[in-house]
DNA sequence: ATATACAATGACCGTACGGTCATTTGCAAA
DNA sequence: TTTGCAAATGACCGTACGGTCATTGTATAT
């Protein structure tokens, strides 16, 4: 039984199909004839359910951020402890040539092209590039809490380093094309979760 | 007495104009009225220098890339000792929203743009990526010799590190229209080169 | 000073873009 | 089963795009 009915879901999959492409290409760069190949809609079908491309692109962004986000948090959140979550994000995000969310980082991808253009693409982005490092940041306390992290560790500036070194090792392994950088980067944090491990004898 | 012929002049003109402003909207973005426009030239001038937008792209993404380089090294070589120069590298890349070139860091700018579409770009980028983290890796190296940090660094390791850290810097810092975050990341990296000092007494 | 090669021009071209709307289709409530 | 209304259609619109070229202007070599 499906709840949503037929406007909200061909909205749904137009921005589900739409999504890869905008990651790839860009927003400049799509066309909504991209987006009628992807679909197999006629052009005034996509005009039903979006005034025009801007509010197009303005869902398909919340879209991949989400996404990005949620699948992160799913992998992250079958692990039981802090530690476990850091080390399974890590994991999770340690391959940037087949990422969570095709084509790439959404944050990098749409803030890097809205920053000077997009106020409104710019502010979404910023959101999640704050909540990923509260998330990170939140994550280090409730170990620290739980007796699994010294005290003394600071976890927002952590938070900030983990998160600038993910997306600084996703451009390099995106644009070198293979992920060693970005191995390097995540056993480094590792590392240092380690260091600021209180080990249980 | 100008040693450049009137040609040679016109198209390095034309770059410099049209390189912030491929840099704030984008290869995709930027259309030829737009460079018509900023270099006050007619259509056919552009074309007499450029074969068409894509060349032009290719000239700029250079410019910009290599402008950014050379304003950096600049800044850098007027210091004496290897750590002198990577502290001025990171006090000079600590303003993201002041970039050394305008419109922000060029291989995220372009990386991320050209990542899945344009792999002429990519390579470009990819070139000046692997320079930037070869020359912090060079300076600590020469550090290491002249006696300033430590024989046991892993000078590769913190010149990937350090490059993650400053590109995901100025990712948080262009979303989020302020350097905090920055300022954090940058002296997380002092504090590392302090430690791998070795104090002169 | 002159000749010549080449830079600069802008009207022009075909195309693809974002967007519209009268009409047709098909689902779902009565 | 009928009916009403919203979804889907695609021909169509004006515009702006990338790109061309015969003509004009001008810097440079002789």
């Amino acid at each position: 039984m499906d709840k949503l009915t037929k406007a909200e879901r061909t909205k749904q999959f137009i921005i589900e199909k739409a999504a890869p492409i905008f990651m790839t290409k860009g927003v400049a760069g799509t066309s909504m004839s991209d987006i009628m190949e992807a679909t197999q809609l006629a052009k005034g079908s996509l005009y039903v359910h979006f005034e025009n491309k801007e509010e197009l692109s303005y869902s398909v962004v919340d879209y991949n951020l989400n996404a990005f986000v949620d699948r992160t948090l799913a992998a992250v959140n079958t692990e039981k402890n802090a530690k476990l979550k850091l080390f399974a994000m890590l994991d999770f995000l340690s391959d940037p040539l087949n990422p969570p969310v095709a084509g790439g980082c959404p944050m990098m991808n749409f803030g890097m092209e809205a920053d000077d253009t997009s106020p409104i693409i710019r502010d979404k982005v910023c959101k999640i590039v704050v909540d990923v490092q509260k998330f990170i940041q939140d994550t280090v306390e409730e170990g620290m809490e739980a007796g699994l992290f010294k005290k003394t560790w600071n976890a927002a500036a952590f938070a900030t380093k983990t998160y600038a070194m993910i997306e600084g090792g996703i451009l390099i392994s995106r644009v070198s094309g293979n992920n060693d950088k970005m191995n390097i980067l995540m056993d480094m944090l590792k590392a240092e979760i380690e260091e600021q491990s209180i080990l249980l004898l």
